[in-house]
DNA sequence: TCCCTCCGTTCATAATGATGAACGCCGTTC
DNA sequence: GAACGGCGTTCATCATTATGAACGGAGGGA
């Protein structure tokens, strides 16, 4: 994505993901205009993959990869588990906004925060590890909430109202499914001071194999700090991670 | 492993290979030793794979693979079956051969022959598909059995004699658990003549996820060109696809 | 059938990666 | 605490890779 030192590499490997995201395979020229590459070059790449035997051929000329991939990946993964693939997107994550993270699973009508990683900023949030939040006043339940049906919503809430954290806390469930349905069509969830003062957080839900909202990932900071294009670029680097880690899950 | 066109990408993949098989990372010089490469060379890759995110720098400063290697082999696999990845691994090994090659799934006391590939050669073997053949008297039946223990395979032929189809079949389970023996010693079973006149076979089993023998590969050739040395080739051949597929399966 | 287009391949040259030597850092030894 | 050895990093120079242009073949339309 970014500016690597080997260009060689970066488009060997750019390549592959390429493929990745075409099953049937792909034509030279397609790989050529995809990635911006001439034809020469492309070419050239295509023909070391092919006796690295991480591509192949197919009868119509098209390029697909090979199982390679996947079994020097699977080595990777026999020796990793739940916890440690969210720990590692979480840092990747962190890497890129260096604002205090969580990781946490849903657990009835709460959110259990599982792990962190605090930013190395002077002002940050404090950690919650180990501590329990109710659905509607946090990111990471939001986004809970926004992966089930507005009736399982309602059937969590069967008062309607909603106990106030702060001044922000969403009051009741109608306001809180209004805001469910902008969070499933933006793909991530945000709240702000809705849980406490001057806290603003972002988060995404997990889906585990069967479909069903499993792991929550949030970033939390100062609301001072977290700017309308900041709050953008958290949302979008969580919605990658959450993408990246399903896609894991699905085959762990 | 042989000669590719692109030296970099072929040692950026390579390193790739070499860290999952080292799930607690590797060290600069380690990787640059393994390698054979001079140390300011491999930190060129590395840091190329670092920026990638294909590989994360441990607080000991080990190199690990990240998951997203994982990422994108998974999504081959997605939209593979087993019977697909047994293909896969079958062409390949046929493109290092040329000589006809099949699949089989154990069937009780029988092999059933599920898929095929047919050498391109003048003199070649005709095609077994759909045919279901002993197990004691082919080569991948061999292999089935080497995977068991001699309890199981002498429960199998109770009689302790075996009905010969050619001169050279093996006559009785006393002399087949010895030739087990080797089998499970050298990692793959061969045949000289004991199924049809002329025709030589190297056969491996593939173990499932259950760790019990289910599928099996073999190659086929007149035996006037199955010399000791193509035969130890071959061998080597389906032992290699035979750990490979076996790494897919297991993750699948 | 002929022409045209589109695709993959090849090749000489320009751009980029590979390398060993030198540097700085740290921990260890004497 | 001085000297040494091992490690990662940097840099100037050389070897390899990237590229556009040219080639040849396959398919399609007129």
């Amino acid at each position: 994505m970014t500016e690597a030192a080997n260009r060689t590499l970066q488009r060997g490997l750019t390549i592959l993901e390429l493929l990745s995201e075409h099953p049937d395979g792909l034509e030279l020229h397609e790989i050529a205009k995809e990635l911006s590459l001439p034809k020469s070059s492309a070419h050239n790449l295509m023909q070391t993959l092919l006796t690295l035997r991480y591509v192949r051929l197919t009868p119509a000329s098209r390029y697909q990869l090979t199982l390679k991939t996947f079994e020097v990946g699977a080595a990777v993964v026999q020796t990793t588990d739940v916890t440690q693939v969210l720990r590692q997107y979480m840092q990747q994550a962190f890497a890129d906004c260096n604002e205090t993270m969580h990781c946490g699973v849903l657990s009835g009508k709460e959110v259990l925060y599982i792990d962190k990683i605090e930013s190395t900023q002077s002002i940050r949030m404090a950690s919650h590890v180990g501590i329990r939040m109710p659905l509607y006043a946090t990111a990471m339940g939001k986004a809970f909430l926004a992966e089930m049906t507005d009736d399982e919503v309602r059937a969590l809430y069967p008062e309607g109202t909603l106990p106030p954290l702060t001044d922000r806390t969403i009051p009741d469930v109608d306001a809180l499914l209004t805001q469910l349905s902008a969070i499933r069509q933006r793909g991530w969830a945000m709240e702000d001071q809705e849980n406490a003062e001057n806290v603003s957080c972002v988060g995404v839900a997990i889906l585990g194999r069967d479909g069903r909202p499993a792991y929550a990932l949030s970033i939390s900071a100062p609301s001072f700090r977290m700017t309308e294009e900041r709050l953008e670029n958290c949302g979008a680097l969580l919605r990658r991670a959450k993408r990246r880690i399903e896609r894991v899950l699905r085959a762990l």
